[in-house]
DNA sequence: AGAGGTTGTAATCGAATGATTACTAGGGAC
DNA sequence: GTCCCTAGTAATCATTCGATTACAACCTCT
């Protein structure tokens, strides 16, 4: 398994803010990887580049940490999204493409996405259940209300979502080489950004 | 959180093989609600009315029973499946449909699907994320090879399959009748069969 | 300069949990 | 009946991990 870093080394004393920020995003990586419950906080703790005590300090509990996470990735991707929807006039019929663009281009903030599916799977969690419905209904709301998507279409667009967050926690895409099926199933998901799976599948 | 419950009391005497048999469903059962390492192999062992020691020590270790679990249930997919493939001409444009109204009714096996959506978010584990991925392609052929599916028909199709299993793994059908938008969603991704998950939910 | 708040760590604790050991009881073959 | 394999449990161990405590170093304001 390959160890999650993200703040290297030199350890520079910074505002708590800066760190706040630092230990989210390690901790996006780690739980998008190892699931909830399988992250541990010594494991974020070192992808950040801080001690233990620290990160479970700074926000209390790991459940804590963990909601921080998810309100952290959803502000980021509804924001994303929010700049697509901008540009376009309410019935253009290439935004739902232009908006599922958006939505592979947040794969590249590690773990964010995963981090995400990673709580929908858990809805059973009365901690993290609640939050996790509130969190998809939000971006349920926000296609069909300000992309102005049918419900059938805010259906698809997820539908398409969920799959390539499914891809992508199975690290499909590091058979993209090897297996032409593989292939063929990415190419198919995704039409014009397959080769993004494979390359992240080697970070 | 409700604990699951899938065996009753009266401890008898039973064979091994039957045993075995309540053992993976009561596991599927929790391995679904809590994911792989929430579950514990003591919930397991309640759900199925037996001791701790004896699950362990009938499957070796935890992970060995996961990975039956997820053969067993990847095993009644594709079963059911076929049965519904072996019903059609090859050319029938009725089979996805088909094939869909079997997947859903494998909701009713409880953990099942989830199980299987569990491992597909633990492709980055070095033991479950190989099995994991078999499985999902061994899928991706059935119904490219055998139900004779384009491959956009079945990425269309196993994206319905993921946003299922999203839905059912976030509870969304608590909510069905309290919430409007989740009616609406639930309808628009499940349009016959929207019910069945507030059913479910209510387990 | 030094007082006090902020940033950070080392050490350690207690609970949870997978696994092991040692034991008991049922039931079929002869 | 009794031998012995199979089915099953109670007790317990070792490890892991989240959390706590106590302490150290740094910065800033006056």
């Amino acid at each position: 398994m390959s160890s999650v870093t993200i703040a290297e080394a030199p350890p520079t004393r910074m505002k708590s803010e800066v760190r706040r920020e630092l230990i989210l995003a390690a901790a996006a990586a780690v739980f998008g990887e190892r699931g909830y419950v399988g992250a541990t906080t010594d494991a974020v703790a070192k992808a950040a580049a801080v001690s233990q005590p620290y990160v479970v300090r700074m926000f209390g509990t790991k459940a804590a940490l963990f909601q921080a996470v998810l309100e952290r990735s959803l502000d980021k991707l509804i924001a994303e999204f929010r700049v697509e929807i901008a540009g376009h006039v309410p019935t253009d019929d290439e935004l739902p493409m232009c908006i599922g663009r958006r939505y592979v281009s947040l794969l590249a903030d590690r773990g964010l996405l995963l981090s995400l599916m990673q709580a929908f799977m858990l809805g059973a969690d009365p901690e993290i259940g609640p939050t996790a419905r509130a969190g998809f209904l939000r971006v349920y709301r926000l296609l069909r209300d300000e992309a102005g998507f049918t419900p059938e279409q805010a259906t698809e667009f997820l539908s398409g979502g969920m799959m390539i967050n499914t891809l992508v926690g199975l690290r499909m895409g590091a058979e993209f080489d090897t297996d032409p099926e593989v292939r063929e199933m990415l190419t198919a998901a995704m039409p014009t950004k397959a080769a993004l799976l494979r390359d992240l599948a080697r970070q």
